[in-house]
DNA sequence: CTATCTTTGACAGAATAAGTCAACACATAA
DNA sequence: TTATGTGTTGACTTATTCTGTCAAAGATAG
């Protein structure tokens, strides 16, 4: 159910990696990594960095998804989360433009 | 800095209750309401319904907000917070279009 | 000053997340 | 059969974060 997951599995596969050998290469549990694939653990920024470097992926799009899959986490079943998301959106574009 | 808590205070303001008042009214400790309502602390969903039922206030304006920020809480001052936002959004409104 | 209101920090307990480990099932090759 | 490689699962421990409690102190009005 994880998009975030299933981009990554599909990106071991294409880079040929077992699930062992990719763990390794990260240095962590094979048991977390196969959780984190189908979606029964969270995965945490910094693992998604090192994947996407590892399986040589474009890292942006991940993050984004990561984010997204956080956020969205967050607002579970919410009524008003599409609403919640327009008015965090513009805060967040007012910051923005207050920043530069 | 933080928006609902600023409206929340203010709201108590409106209902002519103390700090004391409400957050016995609402059964919780005088210290949480008061770093809640300067950001110290974030609110739960449940404390805002109180409130907003203590304060006669209209509670969905008052959820979205709280929504929001605990959103906005979780990007934080990450690069990509907007991008993931619209992402979110789009699968947001997928999903509930699917349920219909 | 006294009384009331609010803020602050230190602490303990609860809840959640993260990491470790061993065993399991399955497939395939020798 | 045995051996090897694949991924999955559950029980467990440790770490981290979140919550609630309390006492003390600051601020302000009467």
């Amino acid at each position: 159910m994880s998009t975030l997951g299933l981009k990554l599995r599909a990106l071991r596969g294409q880079a040929g990696l077992s699930l062992r050998k990719a763990a390794v290469a990260i240095d962590i549990d094979v048991a977390i990594l196969s959780k984190m694939e189908r979606g029964e653990r969270k995965f945490s920024k910094e693992l998604v960095l090192k994947l996407a470097e590892l399986y040589k992926a474009n890292s942006d799009k991940l993050i984004i998804d990561f984010l997204s899959e956080k956020v969205l986490y967050e607002l579970e079943d919410e009524d008003f989360g599409l609403e919640a998301l327009k008015v965090a959106e513009k805060q967040l574009k007012y910051k923005k433009q207050k920043d530069v």
